[in-house]
RNA sequence: GGUGAGGUAGCUCAGCUGGUUAGAGCGCAGGACUCAUAAUCCUGAGGUCGAGAGUUCAAGUCUCUCUCUCACUACCA
């Protein structure tokens, strides 16, 4: 059981990376989960705080631009823009969107290595870097193309060969090229940069990581686990870019020896959640309510009340488990540390990989061309790479949506509605007694209702979307064992009971499918003539199912909503499939 | 190669610290109903729980070996 207290929430969703809209696996693992856990929250009275923004440093940011003609800058400003109006059109639920190129994130950035270096957690040390002269950079590895001295492949990258998927140092390549030119014009220099050193905070990490065991998922704690047994190496976080954040003295200058470098983009981004929460906080009517970031990041100013919650791809996993939490202990400032990290497999296209060269798979843009967002979004859940990756097909999306949403939710609204539209004059009807129909339906919400929101609370999303489907089936179960239509041929009070509950049910599912299917669920509570400031759900309080069932004033009167979700036909999964690649 | 995660009904998946006839949804078959988007509700058929060995009174659940899939492997992010 639930209690009865609001918590203070923060969300963060790993940042989409810049250099394009992002497809439906990126969606499934990180910004649509925290974005239906931070409606849950809110729903339940909760106060909560969903921060994300675009990751824009690194190579292939810079590669993108140049390939689209554009300084760098001017590219991300148009990928943000469309990756905003993507998360906008799935009703992604940002509190903001910022960006790691922010100003705040730039200043807290070198903020925390000048702390690190004060603490000894920084070092400058010497590596050995591609650098292609025909493109007057140096090449990270797998931008680094040649013949595999393994298999002879000739396009095996500079860190693994695709062919015969042996791991590769740049070095070994026969006949090197930059995969930038195709230039062959490539050498290996000395390069400085700084480490992190991730080495001594081993044990603190691992105690830490050890606190978690119980309330991490296996993939999140094993992941980590796994890197600290295999023993735990400092980390290279700055690059010899243009692009990105440069390194700084205290004074504010360049530092010595590092013009032409920046910080590697994994050292910023997860820091761009703090200044993301910053300039969320800077925002006028923000700051007018009194809103502050503080309470959120800093465990000396309320933070250590507040409950910080990361979604992420299982590839995000050790930068957030270790990296991340060494620039944060590792400052010595009184940082917030994440408190539950959720991670999640990948989604695949039917069984294999999604691939922008090959159009394989459906990107953000695409599938809300084809499909409103509801959709997608119960699709995805119903369906979350939780345990293990999940293979999208497009036969399960129109299982899905057909069987669950438009069969067992949308149908039950729309005939109980249209009913007592044709028989109650749209009224909410009184009258009646309570039969074994009524206790039953009773009895089941009583029992699912507070296993919903423990699934919400654990973040259980699979489990969470079967008991939701299972809430909406007892709804259709009640309607058959009430039968208003039988008993409204004799005794039309008895009917009126049945249409009543049934329509408080409609009510309720309104409610409930807001952190799913936020649009299905407007349009219902709207034909139920439910006011903006009723429809939430404090702390999913579940003490008296009874006045669930009537909670409804009799006399409201309300309407049938319009079909709240058409059914997708073999026809439009034919033509998906002709278009996106589809099965192979 | 190393490490991790998975392999449970035709399909997608639940099965916590081992304990009566292994569960759900979809699909399939039969029935009921007619308010509804030919929708819904009920009933049923379907599994030697990847393979083999072991521990135990008892194993899907623990141990070992093998096998298949996927991921990660630190300069892609």
């Amino acid at each position: 059981m639930s209690t009865p207290k609001s918590e203070r929430i923060l969300v963060t969703s790993a940042l989409p990376y810049i250099n394009g809209v992002k497809h439906m696996g990126n969606l499934a693992g990180s910004m649509l989960p925290a974005d239906v856990y931070s409606r849950a929250m809110r729903l339940m009275g909760h106060e909560v705080l969903y921060i994300c923004a675009t990751d824009e440093h690194g190579t292939p940011a810079e590669l993108a631009a140049a390939e689209a003609g554009l300084s760098v800058s001017d590219y991300c400003d148009k990928m943000h823009t469309a990756q905003a109006e993507a998360g906008a059109n799935f009703k992604l639920s940002y509190d903001y969107f910022g960006r790691s190129s922010s100003e705040a994130t730039r200043r807290l950035t070198q903020d925390f290595a000048l702390a690190l270096e004060a603490n000894g957690f920084l070092e400058e040390r010497t590596s050995k870097q591609v650098y292609s002269v025909a493109d007057g950079r140096y090449l990270p590895d797998r931008y680094v193309e040649g013949t595999c001295p393994n298999c002879a492949f000739e396009g095996a990258r500079g860190d693994q060969c695709d062919n015969c998927g042996k791991l590769l140092d740049p070095v070994d390549l026969i006949n090197p090229y930059s995969a930038v030119s195709g230039s062959h014009e490539v050498e290996i220099r000395d390069t400085n940069h700084l480490y992190l050193k991730q080495s001594d905070m081993s044990n603190k990490l691992r105690a830490w990581v050890e606190t978690h065991r119980a309330d991490w998922p296996t993939l999140t704690t094993s992941i980590a686990m796994k890197w600290l047994d295999e023993g735990l190496r400092d980390r290279a976080i700055t690059r010899d870019l243009d692009w990105g954040i440069p390194v700084v003295d205290a004074d504010g200058n360049v530092r010595e020896g590092f013009d032409g470098k920046v910080f590697y983009v994994w050292f910023d981004a997860p820091i761009a959640y703090i200044g993301a929460t910053q300039d969320w906080a800077a925002q006028d009517h923000v700051k007018a309510t009194g809103g502050a970031w503080e309470k959120f990041w800093r465990t000396d100013k309320g933070a250590d009340s507040t409950r910080y919650v990361q979604f992420m791809g299982k590839d995000n996993v050790a930068f957030h488990t270790l990296s991340f939490p060494t620039t944060i202990m590792g400052s010595g400032q009184p940082w917030k540390l994440v408190d539950e990290l959720k991670a999640f497999n990948w989604v695949t296209w039917y069984g294999g990989k999604f691939s922008t060269s090959q159009k394989r798979g459906v990107f953000m843009d695409q599938a809300i061309d084809i499909a409103p967002s509801d959709y997608w979004r119960w699709h995805l859940m119903a369906n979350a790479p939780e345990s293990s990756d999940a293979a999208f097909t497009w036969e399960d999306f129109q299982a899905s949506i057909n069987s669950d949403l438009a069969n067992v939710l949308g149908n039950f609204v729309n005939r109980i509605t249209s009913y007592c539209v044709k028989k109650f004059d749209g009224k909410v009807p009184a009258g009646g007694a309570i039969t074994d129909a009524e206790k039953w339906i009773e009895n089941e919400l009583a029992e699912r209702l507070p296993r919903l929101i423990s699934f919400y609370e654990t973040r259980e999303f699979r489990k969470a979307m079967a008991e939701t489907r299972a809430i909406w089936a007892a709804g259709n179960e009640y309607l058959t064992q009430a039968a208003p239509w039988t008993h409204y041929k004799t005794d039309v009070d008895q009917a009126a009971m049945g249409v009543r509950v049934g329509l408080n049910l409609v009510a309720l599912f309104g409610i409930l499918a807001q952190p799913i299917t936020p649009d299905a669920a407007e349009k219902i509570l709207d034909a139920m003539n439910i006011p903006e400031g009723n429809r939430s759900w404090k702390f999913g309080d579940v003490s008296n199912v009874a006045a669930l069932l009537d909670a409804l004033p009799h006399g409201l009167e309300i309407s049938a909503p319009p079909v709240l979700f058409t059914k997708i036909e073999a026809e439009d999964i034919e033509a998906w499939t002709e278009k996106f690649g589809g099965a192979v």
